[in-house]
DNA sequence: TTTCAACACGAAAACGTTTGCGTTGCCCAA
DNA sequence: TTGGGCAACGCAAACGTTTTCGTGTTGAAA
């Protein structure tokens, strides 16, 4: 087992010192063509590299990226991480993934484990608990001790640094207006309580889609689900819920859901009630995932394009990173981009 | 702006000295009660954090664990770096994330890229690329520098390095025999062509079941998809194919299928041909993922327990990490550890 | 008064780099 | 012979820690 071979190593084996390895390693001027051949022969038959840890030490920079985000087995999540890694790897950057389980405290404690040096800046979307007690300390204690932070998805505005955001409103609406479109008179959707920022969106989307079109929201066809029923385990209470809802509203011809689950969900019960899809109900959920592609019928949905946010957000930290040493101008202009979703028709709609 | 506070700043203000100071945070006896307090009460104010690239360069160790995984968006591995981190988070260690992407090169870029300090070992699962190509020299060379690897699922015999696997053999033979044992006399396979690893494995125990109740196989029940059809683009050519097996063997009544989407996929070409699921055919698959859970009907399927071999794959290399140090003794005694499969029973078979 | 321990602290090395600058030795021109 | 200039290399600092080994001061014992 021979170990990682350094400049001293080197350097004392071929009699010269470190700066001359160095230096024509990096192919100075200062070094004669003999003693660089010499060199440069030597670390190749050893394989040298220099030491990762020892240059973010000297550079003050790691070249490191850090995530944050709720959970990784998440279709949309690990989207994302797949468009970050992507841009950084190709720029220079490592990626280092810390999970905050929609944990407050997980999602502090593995912000200050990075930041004292670790990495360069963060890219995060920020927990559910978080959300709830607002409290963002970490937040801009971070920014303030001069690490970039880029926010997706979920993000707050207060918080100075740049964002990469889906349109919701515009989103949900799209959806709406499509099942509007198809013919469908009594629109339900299916969304979360209102403390979820991104359900709350999508349902202003679906209203404000509704008054574009003159038909006036029913609050009947208003199914706000306790954000517990997203877990896997309740599932039953979740069907019972959306089969009340169809039972009462007998009328209903089209459905849309914030998200995947409550979409198969809800198909899954239109089944059971003898509703064919699309013919008498349909259906578009938030949210392209690989349920949606694979139900059957397999779903429309709204498209967020995670990829494209984890790379629009790898670019906004990368340039920012890159441009704090010698431009201090942009300090503080931050960018919020916005990136359009797609509607993809599959089965579920006409 | 305030940037991080460092030994060398905290000395200055309080005309002490650097060691003064590093011994006054570490509690050394050496330090006077009185200084002792202002040095932590000065620390405090200014919410002093030790660098942590310098702690690495000193220690020579990052306390950092790097993954090379093919792929992110794939819900066994998602939730093996659930298990990981898990486990490293709780031990003090922080997760790196490298995406190979399936591809011989990008594997070697990426592990060059942390192998030169940024990480004190590796948890990898091999690209399909590497095993077709059969060069293994960056993991012998990672092995030989000092670096400990710990590989899991897909996985090579002759490296030297601790291991965690699943009994794939064993999973398939448990889910055969389900099927024969709720009734099934002609039990066909979905399987992948023999070179990839864990297909061939489960094709085997699949033949092993039928061979120990005296069922002898068939050529024609056996189908062997084309590794290209699990993307996603090539959906109807992989129904089209299930379609043809199915026409030219009426009397199919079991299916076995080792992956998630090859099993709903036949669902999907089985309710087309008005086949009745679970009364006229019953159908299991490996891999217990998203789709299984919340297709109609839901898939019986033999679970990997994937978080669970992330913890275990952790535990391993921490643990040989944390021992090296002391003990060089165990340098050579690499394990192979098991993670038992389990079958979850769900409306697709009877 | 001398001596010696105990106490409280500082200097310096080490981890592995890079780089500005100083220091040789040599050649050539004056 | 002297001096200037250049080529080729080494020294040392710096990044931020920890830790070993001094070193100076004090107090008490002899």
């Amino acid at each position: 087992m021979k170990r990682k071979v350094t400049l001293k190593q080197i350097a004392k084996e071929l009699d010269v010192s470190i700066s001359t390895v160095s230096k024509a390693l990096r192919n100075s001027v200062e070094i004669s063509e003999d003693t660089r051949q010499k060199v440069q022969a030597f670390a190749k038959l050893y394989n040298y590299r220099p030491n990762n840890i020892a240059l973010s030490l000297k550079n003050r920079k790691t070249k490191t990226i850090g995530i944050i985000i709720p959970e990784i087995v998440h279709h949309f999540f690990s989207k994302v991480i797949t468009g970050i890694e992507l841009v950084a790897n190709k720029r220079g950057y490592n990626v280092i993934v810390g999970l905050s389980n929609e944990s407050f405290d997980k999602e502090v404690i593995n912000m200050q484990m990075l930041a004292n040096g670790s990495i360069d800046g963060f890219i995060l979307s920020i927990a559910k608990e978080t959300l709830q007690q607002q409290d963002y300390h970490h937040f801009t204690e971070t920014i303030n001790q001069g690490m970039p932070i880029v926010m997706f998805d979920r993000v707050i505005n207060e918080i100075p640094c740049d964002k990469v955001i889906v349109d919701d409103i515009k989103g949900a609406k799209l959806a709406v207006e499509k099942l509007i479109g198809n013919g469908c008179k009594n629109i339900a959707i299916i969304t979360t309580k209102d403390y979820i920022s991104v359900g709350k969106l999508r349902t202003q989307g679906y209203l404000e889609a509704l008054e574009d079109h003159k038909m006036s929201p029913k609050s009947s066809l208003i199914l706000k689900v306790d954000d517990k029923l997203l877990s896997e385990n309740h599932l039953d209470e979740l069907e019972k819920e959306i089969e009340q809802l169809f039972k009462s509203n007998k009328n209903i011809d089209g459905v849309f859901a914030v998200n995947e689950l409550y979409a198969v969900t809800a198909m899954k019960v239109a089944r059971k009630l003898d509703l064919e899809i699309p013919e008498a109900l349909q259906v578009i959920s938030f949210t392209d995932g690989v349920l949606s592609k694979h139900s059957t019928p397999s779903l429309t949905t709204v498209s967020q394009h995670g990829q494209k946010i984890g790379e629009k957000a790898a670019d906004l930290l990368i340039n920012r990173l890159e441009l704090d040493d010698t431009d201090e101008a942009e300090e503080d202009h931050y960018e919020t981009v916005v990136i359009e979703t797609e509607l993809i028709e599959r089965e579920s709609t006409k």
